[in-house]
DNA sequence: CCAAACTGGTTTCATTTGTAACCATCGAAA
DNA sequence: TTTCGATGGTTACAAATGAAACCAGTTTGG
């Protein structure tokens, strides 16, 4: 009754991988192009554009991202001066991150853009579909946390 | 009308690529424990047990790896004595690729294990949603082959 | 026939990533 | 208070990746 083959191509984790990878390699040329941005540089720029001020820390769990990565990709933003931090005045291992005027340019320029690929992505859906892999992404996504 | 801000959390490669990310992390675990191998070298074990025999390019296309992936796990596969290559009569250029003994015992035993993978993931869901997720994924596969 | 363009595949090099060790600081418990 | 485990963040090192150069070998057009 079990097959003894595997179709890669019908395989989801297979599919969802290569799915994201296309989108994303798509997306980035946008800001690689534009700034010269990585993924990870471009996840802290649109965290700390989302919520004006953050922890590395916070800013790791709001991007899925490791500590190592958010640590480069804030000294980077920082080395071109589109961020600054300030110590904390209780805890002094903690710092603050903030976009600077030029950091929250980029951000500004970026936020419509972003919106117009993922629009014009979804454009390409039927409004059914559209509802589907809204549906199915929130409900992996629900299923995913709940477990580990 | 259009907002200045950005949820990353709701933003669609976002969320796609964070799912794709975990979920692969947590198969690969599976392939990473017992066998040692990396992504690229499961892949490559996968579509030669699913085709049996096939050159590098075409290993590249039905899994969407770079040339330079193919050819290091191919390399690799090789040194573990799990597949073997064997010139093309009229294309000298070309080698068929194919899983020894060995390497098709350890594809065989993967199999079911990656099964039993999705199955469990996708029993998490419930069936509307199992349904919306394939959809979806599936009609986002097609946007993105018609468009490139 | 021969040069030029092309293709299958490998290698080189720079960049990115992941893991683990690390440093400093903090909080709690003795 | 001192010590010890946890925590915020950085760094060092090894492994994985991507881009481009490269080496056959093959096809095409003159």
């Amino acid at each position: 009754m079990e097959p003894d083959i595997l179709e890669l191509e019908s395989f989801l984790p297979y599919r969802l991988y290569r799915l994201a990878d296309t989108v994303s390699r798509e997306f980035s040329r946008i800001y690689k192009d534009r700034y010269g941005l990585t993924r990870p540089e471009w996840r802290t720029l649109s965290g700390l554009g989302q919520h004006g001020m953050m922890t590395a820390t916070e800013l790791g769990e709001q991007s899925a991202m490791h500590k190592t990565k958010v640590s480069r990709a804030v000294a980077e933003l920082e080395r071109r001066r589109w961020l600054v931090r300030t110590p904390d005045e209780n805890d002094r291992r903690v710092e603050h991150l903030a976009l600077t005027k030029a950091g929250l340019a980029a951000y500004r320029e970026m936020v419509p853009v972003a919106m117009a690929f993922e629009r014009e992505l979804l454009g390409r859906l039927s409004a059914e579909e559209r509802v589907a892999i809204m549906t199915g992404v929130a409900a992996l996504e629900r299923a995913l946390e709940e477990k580990s």
